[in-house]
RNA sequence: GGCCCAGUGGCUCAGUUGGUUAGAGCGCCGCCCUGUCACGGCGGAGGUCGUGAGUUCGAGUCUCAUCUGGGUCGCCA
Protein backbone atom coordinates (compact mmCIF):
# COMPACT_ATOMS: atom_id res chain seq x y z
CA UNK A 1 0.00 0.00 0.00
CA UNK A 2 0.95 3.49 -0.54
CA UNK A 3 1.79 6.35 2.07
CA UNK A 4 -0.89 8.76 3.42
CA UNK A 5 -0.72 11.84 1.53
CA UNK A 6 -3.57 13.64 2.64
CA UNK A 7 -5.79 14.64 5.32
CA UNK A 8 -9.40 15.99 5.68
CA UNK A 9 -11.45 16.24 8.29
CA UNK A 10 -12.32 12.34 9.61
CA UNK A 11 -10.51 10.51 6.64
CA UNK A 12 -7.13 10.03 5.05
CA UNK A 13 -6.86 9.45 1.44
CA UNK A 14 -4.88 6.53 0.47
CA UNK A 15 -3.87 6.06 -3.24
CA UNK A 16 -4.70 2.37 -4.30
CA UNK A 17 -3.00 0.33 -6.67
CA UNK A 18 -5.18 1.76 -9.70
CA UNK A 19 -3.77 4.79 -8.27
CA UNK A 20 -7.11 6.10 -7.40
CA UNK A 21 -7.55 7.93 -4.27
CA UNK A 22 -9.67 6.04 -1.75
CA UNK A 23 -10.53 6.98 1.74
CA UNK A 24 -10.09 5.23 4.74
CA UNK A 25 -11.59 5.39 8.20
CA UNK A 26 -9.45 6.43 11.75
CA UNK A 27 -9.96 3.96 14.73
CA UNK A 28 -10.29 5.11 17.94
CA UNK A 29 -9.50 2.61 20.34
CA UNK A 30 -9.14 2.14 24.26
CA UNK A 31 -6.33 3.94 26.16
CA UNK A 32 -3.19 1.62 26.55
CA UNK A 33 -1.09 3.03 24.12
CA UNK A 34 0.52 5.59 25.87
CA UNK A 35 1.19 4.53 29.41
CA UNK A 36 1.08 6.43 32.36
CA UNK A 37 3.36 6.57 34.44
CA UNK A 38 1.59 6.06 37.89
CA UNK A 39 3.45 6.45 41.58
CA UNK A 40 3.29 2.46 42.06
CA UNK A 41 4.27 1.95 38.58
CA UNK A 42 7.22 4.45 39.48
CA UNK A 43 8.45 2.74 42.74
CA UNK A 44 9.43 -0.33 40.23
CA UNK A 45 11.78 2.13 38.12
CA UNK A 46 14.48 3.00 40.34
CA UNK A 47 17.43 4.64 38.34
CA UNK A 48 15.06 5.17 35.47
CA UNK A 49 13.89 8.40 34.12
CA UNK A 50 10.71 9.11 33.96
CA UNK A 51 7.66 11.76 32.62
CA UNK A 52 4.76 11.85 34.81
CA UNK A 53 2.02 15.10 35.76
CA UNK A 54 0.21 16.13 38.23
CA UNK A 55 -0.29 19.57 40.25
CA UNK A 56 2.14 21.60 42.67
CA UNK A 57 0.98 20.34 46.19
CA UNK A 58 3.54 22.24 47.99
CA UNK A 59 7.21 23.58 47.72
CA UNK A 60 9.67 23.62 50.57
CA UNK A 61 12.66 25.69 49.59
CA UNK A 62 15.71 24.66 51.52
CA UNK A 63 18.19 26.83 49.13
CA UNK A 64 20.33 24.76 47.99
CA UNK A 65 17.84 22.17 47.67
CA UNK A 66 13.64 22.28 47.04
CA UNK A 67 11.61 19.80 47.81
CA UNK A 68 8.66 20.42 45.27
CA UNK A 69 5.82 17.84 46.33
CA UNK A 70 3.19 16.58 43.67
CA UNK A 71 -0.14 15.70 44.13
CA UNK A 72 -1.65 13.05 41.91
CA UNK A 73 -4.95 10.77 42.10
CA UNK A 74 -3.08 7.50 43.91
CA UNK A 75 -1.39 10.14 46.20
CA UNK A 76 2.14 12.86 46.99
CA UNK A 77 5.03 12.27 45.18
CA UNK A 78 8.55 13.90 46.85
CA UNK A 79 10.65 15.60 43.97
CA UNK A 80 13.44 17.06 44.38
CA UNK A 81 14.62 19.95 42.87
CA UNK A 82 18.88 21.20 42.46
CA UNK A 83 19.75 24.06 40.42
CA UNK A 84 22.81 21.79 38.44
CA UNK A 85 20.26 19.56 37.30
CA UNK A 86 16.74 21.39 36.63
CA UNK A 87 17.09 24.44 34.29
CA UNK A 88 13.82 25.71 35.18
CA UNK A 89 14.03 29.03 37.52
CA UNK A 90 12.53 27.43 40.51
CA UNK A 91 10.94 30.77 41.86
CA UNK A 92 8.47 31.13 39.31
CA UNK A 93 7.25 27.74 40.53
CA UNK A 94 3.78 28.71 42.52
CA UNK A 95 1.86 25.97 44.31
CA UNK A 96 -1.31 24.98 42.85
CA UNK A 97 -0.19 24.74 39.27
CA UNK A 98 -0.10 21.52 37.03
CA UNK A 99 3.07 20.53 35.77
CA UNK A 100 4.79 18.07 33.57
CA UNK A 101 8.01 16.76 35.23
CA UNK A 102 10.49 14.68 34.10
CA UNK A 103 13.60 13.37 36.70
CA UNK A 104 15.20 10.15 37.49
CA UNK A 105 13.17 7.66 39.96
CA UNK A 106 15.36 7.53 43.76
CA UNK A 107 14.75 5.64 46.42
CA UNK A 108 15.27 7.42 49.47
CA UNK A 109 15.34 6.35 53.16
CA UNK A 110 14.94 10.09 53.99
CA UNK A 111 12.02 10.59 50.96
CA UNK A 112 8.34 9.62 52.07
CA UNK A 113 7.46 6.53 51.54
CA UNK A 114 11.18 5.77 50.59
CA UNK A 115 10.93 7.63 47.04
CA UNK A 116 11.68 10.47 45.42
CA UNK A 117 11.53 12.08 42.06
CA UNK A 118 15.38 14.22 41.21
CA UNK A 119 14.12 16.84 38.94
CA UNK A 120 15.57 17.68 35.26
CA UNK A 121 12.76 19.17 33.61
CA UNK A 122 9.94 20.90 34.38
CA UNK A 123 6.21 22.00 32.10
CA UNK A 124 4.21 24.17 33.70
CA UNK A 125 0.80 22.95 32.04
CA UNK A 126 -1.10 25.69 34.05
CA UNK A 127 -0.74 28.28 36.58
CA UNK A 128 -2.63 30.08 39.10
CA UNK A 129 -4.02 33.30 38.84
CA UNK A 130 -3.97 33.83 43.01
CA UNK A 131 -2.93 31.83 45.83
CA UNK A 132 -4.54 29.40 46.91
CA UNK A 133 -7.34 31.04 49.61
CA UNK A 134 -6.83 27.97 52.45
CA UNK A 135 -3.34 26.22 53.09
CA UNK A 136 -4.38 22.55 51.62
CA UNK A 137 -0.78 21.25 51.87
CA UNK A 138 -1.47 21.11 55.86
CA UNK A 139 -1.80 18.08 57.85
CA UNK A 140 -5.76 19.41 58.72
CA UNK A 141 -7.19 21.97 57.07
CA UNK A 142 -7.50 24.41 59.68
CA UNK A 143 -10.64 25.95 58.61
CA UNK A 144 -14.48 26.41 59.56
CA UNK A 145 -17.22 24.26 57.92
CA UNK A 146 -18.46 27.20 56.38
CA UNK A 147 -15.29 27.93 54.48
CA UNK A 148 -14.27 24.32 53.74
CA UNK A 149 -17.98 24.52 52.06
CA UNK A 150 -17.84 27.51 50.34
CA UNK A 151 -14.38 26.52 48.84
CA UNK A 152 -15.51 22.93 48.21
CA UNK A 153 -12.96 22.62 44.64
CA UNK A 154 -10.23 23.90 46.73
CA UNK A 155 -10.58 22.75 49.97
CA UNK A 156 -11.19 18.80 49.10
CA UNK A 157 -7.28 19.41 47.17
CA UNK A 158 -6.04 18.66 50.94
CA UNK A 159 -5.40 14.89 51.20
CA UNK A 160 -7.43 14.35 54.04
CA UNK A 161 -10.62 16.10 53.18
CA UNK A 162 -10.04 14.06 49.79
CA UNK A 163 -10.03 10.81 51.62
CA UNK A 164 -13.58 10.86 53.29
CA UNK A 165 -14.77 10.82 49.27
CA UNK A 166 -12.61 7.63 48.84
CA UNK A 167 -13.54 6.33 51.60
CA UNK A 168 -17.33 6.96 50.67
CA UNK A 169 -16.61 5.61 46.97
CA UNK A 170 -15.66 2.44 48.95
CA UNK A 171 -18.75 2.44 50.59
CA UNK A 172 -21.29 2.93 47.14
CA UNK A 173 -18.50 0.08 45.73
CA UNK A 174 -19.40 -2.68 48.94
CA UNK A 175 -23.05 -1.82 48.65
CA UNK A 176 -23.06 -2.67 44.38
CA UNK A 177 -20.79 -5.21 44.45
CA UNK A 178 -22.08 -7.16 47.97
CA UNK A 179 -25.80 -6.86 46.70
CA UNK A 180 -24.94 -7.65 42.44
CA UNK A 181 -23.05 -10.87 43.79
CA UNK A 182 -26.51 -11.40 45.50
CA UNK A 183 -28.85 -11.73 42.75
CA UNK A 184 -30.06 -8.14 42.88
CA UNK A 185 -30.55 -5.72 39.85
CA UNK A 186 -29.94 -2.38 39.92
CA UNK A 187 -32.18 0.05 38.76
CA UNK A 188 -32.56 3.75 38.32
CA UNK A 189 -35.50 5.29 38.73
CA UNK A 190 -36.73 8.76 38.04
CA UNK A 191 -36.22 11.49 40.55
CA UNK A 192 -39.17 13.54 38.88
CA UNK A 193 -42.44 11.92 40.17
CA UNK A 194 -45.98 13.00 40.39
CA UNK A 195 -46.15 12.87 44.14
CA UNK A 196 -44.52 11.17 46.97
CA UNK A 197 -44.22 7.84 48.24
CA UNK A 198 -44.80 8.91 51.99
CA UNK A 199 -46.97 11.92 51.34
CA UNK A 200 -46.64 14.95 53.55
CA UNK A 201 -45.09 18.44 53.02
CA UNK A 202 -41.81 17.55 52.75
CA UNK A 203 -41.96 17.95 48.92
CA UNK A 204 -40.10 20.13 46.58
CA UNK A 205 -42.65 20.81 43.91
CA UNK A 206 -41.59 22.31 40.74
CA UNK A 207 -43.60 22.35 37.22
CA UNK A 208 -43.35 20.08 34.66
CA UNK A 209 -44.20 21.27 31.47
CA UNK A 210 -47.43 22.57 33.09
CA UNK A 211 -48.47 19.93 35.10
CA UNK A 212 -47.36 19.90 38.78
CA UNK A 213 -44.36 17.11 39.88
CA UNK A 214 -42.37 16.76 42.76
CA UNK A 215 -38.78 15.74 43.43
CA UNK A 216 -38.52 12.27 44.77
CA UNK A 217 -38.30 12.04 48.24
CA UNK A 218 -37.38 7.78 47.91
CA UNK A 219 -37.24 5.74 45.24
CA UNK A 220 -39.89 3.26 46.98
CA UNK A 221 -42.64 3.17 45.03
CA UNK A 222 -40.76 2.46 41.93
CA UNK A 223 -38.48 -0.37 43.83
CA UNK A 224 -41.54 -2.03 45.30
CA UNK A 225 -42.96 -2.54 41.57
CA UNK A 226 -39.93 -3.87 40.42
CA UNK A 227 -39.64 -6.43 42.80
CA UNK A 228 -42.45 -8.05 41.15
CA UNK A 229 -40.20 -7.48 37.58
CA UNK A 230 -36.39 -8.74 39.63
CA UNK A 231 -37.01 -10.07 42.87
CA UNK A 232 -34.21 -8.37 44.03
CA UNK A 233 -33.21 -4.55 43.33
CA UNK A 234 -31.31 -1.62 44.11
CA UNK A 235 -30.09 1.58 43.50
CA UNK A 236 -28.06 4.44 44.78
CA UNK A 237 -29.23 7.73 44.02
CA UNK A 238 -30.14 10.64 45.29
CA UNK A 239 -33.19 11.67 47.21
CA UNK A 240 -34.66 14.84 48.17
CA UNK A 241 -36.51 16.46 51.29
CA UNK A 242 -37.90 19.82 51.74
CA UNK A 243 -37.71 19.62 55.44
CA UNK A 244 -36.45 23.01 57.04
CA UNK A 245 -34.49 21.65 59.22
CA UNK A 246 -30.78 22.87 60.14
CA UNK A 247 -28.50 20.12 62.21
CA UNK A 248 -25.66 18.16 61.77
CA UNK A 249 -27.57 15.10 60.28
CA UNK A 250 -29.70 16.33 58.46
CA UNK A 251 -29.39 17.35 54.27
CA UNK A 252 -32.12 18.28 51.68
CA UNK A 253 -30.98 16.17 48.86
CA UNK A 254 -28.86 12.89 50.03
CA UNK A 255 -27.97 10.11 48.33
CA UNK A 256 -29.97 6.42 49.58
CA UNK A 257 -28.45 3.08 49.15
CA UNK A 258 -32.06 1.47 48.76
CA UNK A 259 -32.65 -2.01 48.19
CA UNK A 260 -35.84 -4.19 47.51
CA UNK A 261 -35.98 -8.07 48.38
CA UNK A 262 -38.52 -10.10 47.56
CA UNK A 263 -39.71 -13.57 48.48
CA UNK A 264 -38.36 -13.11 52.25
CA UNK A 265 -39.66 -15.16 55.23
CA UNK A 266 -39.43 -11.51 57.95
CA UNK A 267 -37.39 -8.76 58.43
CA UNK A 268 -34.64 -10.99 59.50
CA UNK A 269 -33.55 -11.51 55.89
CA UNK A 270 -33.42 -8.09 55.59
CA UNK A 271 -31.30 -7.66 58.42
CA UNK A 272 -28.95 -10.12 57.32
CA UNK A 273 -28.76 -8.75 54.00
CA UNK A 274 -27.42 -5.21 55.62
CA UNK A 275 -25.20 -7.00 58.08
CA UNK A 276 -23.67 -8.86 54.89
CA UNK A 277 -23.52 -5.53 52.93
CA UNK A 278 -21.49 -4.12 55.94
CA UNK A 279 -19.45 -6.87 56.57
CA UNK A 280 -18.39 -7.04 52.85
CA UNK A 281 -17.48 -3.09 52.60
CA UNK A 282 -15.34 -2.91 55.81
CA UNK A 283 -13.47 -5.41 54.17
CA UNK A 284 -13.73 -3.77 51.17
CA UNK A 285 -11.96 -0.74 52.61
CA UNK A 286 -9.50 -2.54 54.57
CA UNK A 287 -8.34 -4.51 51.11
CA UNK A 288 -8.26 -1.50 48.85
CA UNK A 289 -8.57 1.47 50.71
CA UNK A 290 -5.77 1.38 52.97
CA UNK A 291 -4.01 4.64 52.28
CA UNK A 292 -7.32 6.61 53.02
CA UNK A 293 -8.22 4.81 56.28
CA UNK A 294 -4.72 5.33 57.62
CA UNK A 295 -4.69 9.36 56.80
CA UNK A 296 -8.34 9.21 58.24
CA UNK A 297 -6.98 7.36 61.08
CA UNK A 298 -10.37 5.13 61.24
CA UNK A 299 -10.63 1.99 63.29
CA UNK A 300 -13.32 0.17 61.52
CA UNK A 301 -16.12 -1.61 63.31
CA UNK A 302 -16.66 -4.98 63.93
CA UNK A 303 -19.61 -6.30 61.84
CA UNK A 304 -19.70 -9.86 62.39
CA UNK A 305 -23.06 -9.83 64.16
CA UNK A 306 -24.97 -7.11 65.15
CA UNK A 307 -27.48 -6.99 67.91
CA UNK A 308 -31.11 -6.73 67.70
CA UNK A 309 -33.52 -5.04 70.25
CA UNK A 310 -37.02 -4.47 69.94
CA UNK A 311 -38.56 -0.65 70.60
CA UNK A 312 -40.12 -1.10 73.42
CA UNK A 313 -37.64 -2.88 75.09
CA UNK A 314 -34.92 -0.74 73.84
CA UNK A 315 -36.75 2.66 75.22
CA UNK A 316 -36.78 0.72 78.44
CA UNK A 317 -33.46 -0.62 78.84
CA UNK A 318 -32.11 3.34 78.13
CA UNK A 319 -34.73 4.31 81.17
CA UNK A 320 -33.76 1.82 83.55
CA UNK A 321 -29.62 1.93 82.76
CA UNK A 322 -29.39 5.89 82.71
CA UNK A 323 -32.45 7.34 84.31
CA UNK A 324 -34.37 8.57 81.92
CA UNK A 325 -37.67 9.45 81.10
CA UNK A 326 -39.53 8.60 78.26
CA UNK A 327 -41.47 11.57 76.59
CA UNK A 328 -42.45 9.83 73.34
CA UNK A 329 -43.75 6.53 73.83
CA UNK A 330 -43.84 6.45 69.56
CA UNK A 331 -40.51 7.43 68.40
CA UNK A 332 -37.10 7.83 69.41
CA UNK A 333 -35.48 11.17 70.69
CA UNK A 334 -32.27 11.65 68.94
CA UNK A 335 -31.07 11.82 72.89
CA UNK A 336 -32.55 8.00 72.97
CA UNK A 337 -30.78 6.84 69.87
CA UNK A 338 -27.57 8.20 71.06
CA UNK A 339 -27.87 6.61 74.66
CA UNK A 340 -29.15 3.16 72.45
CA UNK A 341 -25.66 3.43 71.21
CA UNK A 342 -23.87 3.70 74.27
CA UNK A 343 -26.00 0.95 75.92
CA UNK A 344 -25.13 -1.49 72.77
CA UNK A 345 -21.20 -0.44 72.72
CA UNK A 346 -21.28 -0.40 76.48
CA UNK A 347 -22.76 -4.12 76.72
CA UNK A 348 -22.04 -5.86 74.46
CA UNK A 349 -19.03 -3.75 72.67
CA UNK A 350 -21.36 -2.75 69.56
CA UNK A 351 -20.72 -0.39 67.23
CA UNK A 352 -24.25 -0.79 65.60
CA UNK A 353 -27.78 -2.11 66.86
CA UNK A 354 -31.26 -2.71 65.47
CA UNK A 355 -33.83 -1.55 66.87
CA UNK A 356 -37.06 -3.70 65.62
CA UNK A 357 -40.75 -3.54 65.78
CA UNK A 358 -41.47 0.79 65.39
CA UNK A 359 -44.73 1.61 66.79
CA UNK A 360 -47.54 1.59 63.44
CA UNK A 361 -48.20 5.26 63.72
CA UNK A 362 -45.06 6.36 63.06
CA UNK A 363 -44.62 3.97 60.03
CA UNK A 364 -45.76 5.07 56.52
CA UNK A 365 -49.23 3.43 55.04
CA UNK A 366 -46.86 0.74 53.19
CA UNK A 367 -45.55 -0.64 55.98
CA UNK A 368 -46.33 -4.88 57.17
CA UNK A 369 -48.09 -4.79 60.45
CA UNK A 370 -47.35 -7.08 62.76
CA UNK A 371 -49.92 -9.85 62.87
CA UNK A 372 -49.71 -10.71 65.94
CA UNK A 373 -50.02 -7.01 67.37
CA UNK A 374 -51.13 -4.63 64.85
CA UNK A 375 -50.27 -1.50 66.92
CA UNK A 376 -46.56 -2.50 65.89
CA UNK A 377 -44.89 -2.98 62.29
CA UNK A 378 -42.50 -5.55 60.62
CA UNK A 379 -39.82 -3.01 60.70
CA UNK A 380 -36.86 -1.63 61.53
CA UNK A 381 -34.04 1.25 61.75
CA UNK A 382 -30.05 0.11 62.18
CA UNK A 383 -28.23 2.50 64.59
CA UNK A 384 -24.80 3.37 63.95
CA UNK A 385 -22.84 4.55 66.86
CA UNK A 386 -26.41 5.93 68.36
CA UNK A 387 -27.69 7.83 65.28
CA UNK A 388 -29.90 5.81 62.48
CA UNK A 389 -28.26 5.59 59.51
CA UNK A 390 -31.19 2.95 58.00
CA UNK A 391 -34.39 2.47 58.24
CA UNK A 392 -36.27 -0.68 56.54
CA UNK A 393 -38.70 -3.13 57.07
CA UNK A 394 -41.44 -5.49 55.49
CA UNK A 395 -43.98 -3.92 53.06
CA UNK A 396 -47.73 -5.03 52.85
CA UNK A 397 -47.63 -6.98 49.45
CA UNK A 398 -51.70 -8.19 49.69
CA UNK A 399 -53.59 -5.85 47.20
CA UNK A 400 -56.31 -5.62 49.96
CA UNK A 401 -54.62 -5.33 52.51
CA UNK A 402 -53.00 -2.39 51.45
CA UNK A 403 -56.12 -0.77 50.38
CA UNK A 404 -57.58 -0.71 53.40
CA UNK A 405 -54.70 0.58 55.66
CA UNK A 406 -55.03 3.52 53.02
CA UNK A 407 -58.70 4.05 53.54
CA UNK A 408 -57.62 3.34 57.43
CA UNK A 409 -55.35 6.29 56.96
CA UNK A 410 -58.24 8.36 54.74
CA UNK A 411 -55.63 8.63 51.76
CA UNK A 412 -56.93 8.78 47.72
CA UNK A 413 -55.50 6.61 45.76
CA UNK A 414 -55.59 8.93 42.96
CA UNK A 415 -52.53 9.30 41.35
CA UNK A 416 -51.32 5.88 43.48
CA UNK A 417 -52.74 3.56 40.51
CA UNK A 418 -49.76 2.52 38.97
CA UNK A 419 -48.50 1.80 41.91
CA UNK A 420 -52.02 0.20 43.12
CA UNK A 421 -51.73 -2.04 40.09
CA UNK A 422 -48.79 -4.11 40.80
CA UNK A 423 -50.48 -4.98 44.04
CA UNK A 424 -53.76 -5.91 42.29
CA UNK A 425 -51.48 -8.23 39.90
CA UNK A 426 -49.55 -10.10 42.22
CA UNK A 427 -46.37 -9.15 44.67
CA UNK A 428 -44.46 -11.32 46.38
CA UNK A 429 -44.08 -10.66 50.15
CA UNK A 430 -40.81 -8.56 50.61
CA UNK A 431 -39.28 -5.82 52.00
CA UNK A 432 -36.51 -3.33 51.65
CA UNK A 433 -34.34 -0.44 53.46
CA UNK A 434 -32.22 2.83 52.75
CA UNK A 435 -29.36 3.58 54.19
CA UNK A 436 -28.14 7.41 54.06
CA UNK A 437 -25.00 6.86 53.08
CA UNK A 438 -23.55 10.55 54.04
CA UNK A 439 -24.46 9.47 57.80
CA UNK A 440 -22.53 6.15 57.57
CA UNK A 441 -19.74 7.75 56.48
CA UNK A 442 -19.86 10.49 59.04
CA UNK A 443 -19.99 7.63 61.77
CA UNK A 444 -17.90 5.38 60.43
CA UNK A 445 -15.30 8.35 60.09
CA UNK A 446 -16.52 10.15 63.48
CA UNK A 447 -17.33 13.30 61.83
CA UNK A 448 -19.13 15.91 63.33
CA UNK A 449 -21.65 16.89 60.72
CA UNK A 450 -22.78 15.33 57.64
CA UNK A 451 -21.89 18.08 55.57
CA UNK A 452 -18.55 17.25 55.65
CA UNK A 453 -19.02 13.85 54.10
CA UNK A 454 -21.18 15.14 51.72
CA UNK A 455 -19.41 16.53 48.37
CA UNK A 456 -21.71 19.73 47.54
CA UNK A 457 -24.06 19.21 50.52
CA UNK A 458 -27.88 20.95 50.04
CA UNK A 459 -29.63 23.12 53.20
CA UNK A 460 -31.70 25.30 54.04
CA UNK A 461 -29.26 27.89 53.29
CA UNK A 462 -27.20 26.42 50.84
CA UNK A 463 -27.32 26.05 47.03
CA UNK A 464 -23.95 26.57 45.99
CA UNK A 465 -21.52 25.65 44.89
C1' G B 1 -40.35 27.79 62.01
C1' G B 2 -38.98 28.22 67.86
C1' C B 3 -34.77 28.79 71.09
C1' C B 4 -29.21 29.35 71.99
C1' C B 5 -24.28 30.95 70.18
C1' A B 6 -20.95 33.47 66.77
C1' G B 7 -19.46 37.28 62.78
C1' U B 8 -12.28 41.07 63.73
C1' G B 9 -6.59 40.83 57.14
C1' G B 10 -6.90 35.13 52.28
C1' C B 11 -7.62 31.12 56.64
C1' U B 12 -8.05 30.19 62.18
C1' C B 13 -8.43 33.06 66.40
C1' A B 14 -7.13 36.82 70.76
C1' G B 15 -8.73 41.66 72.06
C1' U B 16 -9.35 43.16 79.96
C1' U B 17 -14.54 47.08 83.70
C1' G B 18 -15.82 51.25 76.61
C1' G B 19 -9.87 54.75 76.19
C1' U B 20 -5.90 56.99 72.20
C1' U B 21 -1.24 53.26 67.08
C1' A B 22 -6.65 46.53 66.75
C1' G B 23 -2.63 41.77 67.97
C1' A B 24 -1.00 36.44 67.08
C1' G B 25 -0.40 31.82 64.19
C1' C B 26 -0.92 29.95 59.23
C1' G B 27 -0.86 31.71 54.13
C1' C B 28 1.32 35.61 50.75
C1' C B 29 5.90 38.79 49.06
C1' G B 30 11.52 39.56 49.71
C1' C B 31 16.31 37.75 51.66
C1' C B 32 19.09 33.48 54.04
C1' C B 33 19.53 28.01 54.85
C1' U B 34 21.68 20.26 51.03
C1' G B 35 17.20 16.65 53.46
C1' U B 36 12.61 19.00 54.41
C1' C B 37 8.12 16.13 55.30
C1' A B 38 3.10 21.28 59.95
C1' C B 39 10.96 22.78 57.68
C1' G B 40 13.53 26.85 60.11
C1' G B 41 15.51 32.18 60.56
C1' C B 42 15.17 37.60 59.42
C1' G B 43 12.23 41.48 57.15
C1' G B 44 7.57 43.20 54.71
C1' A B 45 2.58 43.91 52.71
C1' G B 46 -2.37 43.14 54.09
C1' G B 47 -7.92 44.92 58.60
C1' U B 48 -12.61 51.73 58.28
C1' C B 49 -13.78 44.80 63.43
C1' G B 50 -20.94 41.63 58.78
C1' U B 51 -24.45 45.92 57.74
C1' G B 52 -27.53 50.10 59.56
C1' A B 53 -29.09 53.13 63.51
C1' G B 54 -28.49 54.59 68.65
C1' U B 55 -26.07 55.59 73.75
C1' U B 56 -21.32 58.18 74.92
C1' C B 57 -16.33 63.20 75.15
C1' G B 58 -14.90 58.36 73.05
C1' A B 59 -17.60 51.83 70.56
C1' G B 60 -14.27 45.89 67.97
C1' U B 61 -16.35 46.14 73.14
C1' C B 62 -22.92 48.59 75.33
C1' U B 63 -28.40 48.83 73.08
C1' C B 64 -31.86 47.95 68.97
C1' A B 65 -32.73 46.32 64.05
C1' U B 66 -31.04 43.50 60.02
C1' C B 67 -28.05 39.95 57.21
C1' U B 68 -24.89 35.62 57.32
C1' G B 69 -23.11 31.22 59.64
C1' G B 70 -23.15 27.31 63.50
C1' G B 71 -25.88 24.41 67.23
C1' U B 72 -30.56 22.52 69.02
C1' C B 73 -35.93 20.94 68.81
C1' G B 74 -40.06 19.05 65.74
C1' C B 75 -39.31 15.56 61.32
C1' C B 76 -36.20 12.11 59.21
C1' A B 77 -31.78 8.50 56.46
Amino acid sequence: MSEVFGHAGLFYFKENFEGQEEKVMEFVEKPGKKQEQTLPRMRELEGQEVTTKGAVHSIRNMGEVVFVILRRREGLLQMVYEREACAFPIRELKEASTVQVWGTVRREERAPNGMELHLSRIRVLSAPEKPLPLAIDKWKLQTSLEAKLDLRPISLRNVRERAVFKIQEGLTRGFREYLTGQGFTEIHTPKITARGAEGGSNLFKLSYFHKPAVLAQSPQFYKQMMVGVFDRVFETAPVFRAEKHNTKRHLNEYTSLDFEMGYIEGIQDLMEMETGFLGYAMELLKKEYQKELELLQVKLPCVDRIPQVRFEEAKRLVAEKYGRTIRSPFDLEPEEESLIGRYFQEEYGADFVFVTDYPSKKRPFYAMDDPEDSRFTLSFDLLFRGLEVTTGGQRIHDYRMLREKMEKRQMEPEGMEFYLDAFRYGMPPHGGLGIGLERLTMQLLGRENVRETTLFPRDLGRLEP
